[in-house]
DNA sequence: AGCGGCATGGCAAGCGGTTGCCAAAACTTT
DNA sequence: AAAGTTTTGGCAACCGCTTGCCATGCCGCT
């Protein structure tokens, strides 16, 4: 026991140590620490005198386990490899550091079980978790949520505080777009087939499509990755169609480099459009027509929503599905349709 | 206290809960769940049965106040924001991973009192820290290094495992390229002066230079990111080189769309070159010549070394400062130098 | 038969804090 | 001056699990 300090490293001074180098009992030191209010306002600064001499800290651990309270967060995304996540870590981890907490990020590999598991484990560890682009199906994210604290991100659950970003009115703006520049036909490039914003992507550009009189197919799925890109650019020139609009930017910009390496003109022969605007997207070539969204402030939300629900005690907050905006950035890789 | 469980959360069942089920004691239970050849093989296995009905998880906290042991290890980026440490992200995630640990994830934005303040507001709750480069100064790091296990990336310090990536023969190889491409002058675009990879890679480009005869010089410090590349291009055009060499990749990237904005062409006008090889590199245009290096192996193999001081309770491995490879990775940014 | 040795399980003392409860002290109030 | 409050600090239990130590029972061996 007590490997670790066995080997050299310093012990840690404990509050019992600061106790008796003050001359009052652990308890008055513990409370002196964390509720100042309740001890003598010259015993506590004592205390605090003899705690930063001896330059304690508290433990965190030990506080954790009477009281529950860890002031951890834990981020699961389906794809670390994915630069999408990056701007919701980011704001994630942004947002849980300045609220004072520590954050947990996992990569659970397009894996439901991966995330079930993952909760299971680690749920006495932290005060709650946030879930983007959770693979689980409703039925397990209901049941996972009655007993540990949850938060979604991209991907709404009844009952289950959620922040997504806005997609059926960009969507339509894509399709719009799209038709306005002469294209009757379109292609959607699907992604993972368990991806919940996948499947809202797809029924939304079916719908604005059918509105407008433009034919809407889909096809897929493919691995939302640069790689993917090229199986897709690939399937997608086969239909005829004269507008791609990718799962995401990854599959997007690997569609880019596909119709590069095949000789197609982007957009002379075939518009591409992506979703997410990701680290890139903007300096691709040619750049690239992406539906923007605010992800990092998707990270941030969803640590904000998390922690409210903390700190109110299961008092559900008024606002507890939030829908970001969108907005669609129009660049170079869409352009008239060719006849 | 127990306030997690008072809003109707499921309580979990613990070793006792176990225990009284199966008819033994709790230290029965303990030991057939962590330690199963101290038990009888009948009882282990009705424990299990017992605790798999049951549903029962160790809460990994109250096992890590007495062993010490959590199984958690924190990873800190200068700047969770530059693309480059996504790889050394996803290296380390993935290996703490294979390796049945949760990763902390933390942004210490360039500054030394943020690494320190979080390395000891989290050791205890740690098995150990990898710092991707670290701002602090070598004697805080030995010091920091003498009270918790502490690995290095893009960082040497004597006596402290750490892991870079190759950068000596790397910058030659950049500086022969520029040369054989005709280049006499160079300019290197200095990033955050605290960044010790940063001062390795101008002084190797100084030596390069110097023995082929080329002018070298520095200008900056630049923010390291695409925005800071507007100003590196600027100052960069206005000392009369026909060649840039950026601290990194991002600075690199800036650099080519401030020469895309004013009109400069890459590298017709002005070659560039970055570093790391990052996400985009290769499909921003002109695709970016650059020193490409294994920075997902770095993460991961950062994690392995922390792990086996960790197992082998600081004896220390043989191979503790490793230098991965790295490659010059030719591409359009630069070219012939204009006469 | 007697005894050492080993396998097995339980007891209890932690790990380092938090907190309900109580008692003593210091003030108020009547 | 007696009785009632309010501070203030200490005691001890507890969070859930680990582990050193001991007691028991069974084995084999001389």
């Amino acid at each position: 026991m007590a490997e670790g300090r066995a080997e050299g490293r310093a012990a840690r001074p404990t509050i019992y140590d600061v106790a008796r180098e003050a001359g009052v009992s652990p308890s008055t030191v513990s409370r002196a620490m964390s509720n100042p209010g309740r001890v003598n306002a010259v015993t506590a600064a004592r205390v605090a005198e003899v705690a930063a001499r001896l330059g304690y800290r508290t433990n965190t651990l030990a506080r954790a386990l009477p009281s529950g309270r860890t002031d951890t967060l834990a981020l699961f995304v389906s794809d670390i490899t994915n630069p999408h996540f990056f701007g919701v870590i980011r704001g994630a981890e942004h947002q849980a550091r300045a609220a004072g907490c520590t954050l947990i990020v996992g990569d659970t590999e397009e894996s439901p079980e991966v995330e079930a598991r993952n909760i299971e484990r680690l749920g006495p560890s932290v005060d709650g978790f946030v879930i983007a682009a959770s693979r689980m199906s409703d039925e397990e994210i209901t049941k996972l949520a009655a007993g540990h604290r949850l938060t979604l991100i991209s991907r709404q659950v009844a009952g289950v505080p959620s922040v997504i970003v806005e997609h059926a009115e960009g969507t339509r703006q894509i399709v719009e777009h799209l038709a306005s520049l002469g294209h009757r036909s379109i292609v959607f490039l699907a992604g993972p087939p368990r991806s919940w914003l996948g499947a809202r992507r797809w029924e939304a550009l079916a719908a604005a499509a059918a509105r407008h009189g433009i034919a809407a197919r889909r096809i897929g799925p493919f691995a939302p990755t640069v790689a993917g890109g090229a199986a897709a650019a690939d399937a997608a020139l086969g239909t005829g169609a004269t507008a791609a609009v990718a799962h995401n930017d990854l599959l997007a910009i690997g569609v880019l480099r596909r119709c590069a390496e095949r000789g197609v003109a982007v957009p002379a022969d075939l518009s591409v459009v992506g979703y997410d605007d990701i680290f890139g997207a903007d300096f691709c070539s040619p750049p690239l027509t992406t539906l923007a969204g605010q992800f990092e402030e998707s990270g941030r939300t969803a640590v904000d929503m998390l922690l409210a629900v903390r700190d109110r005690h299961g008092v559900r907050p008024a606002r507890d599905q939030v829908v970001l905006d969108s907005h669609l950035a129009i660049r170079r890789s869409t352009g008239p349709a060719p006849r």
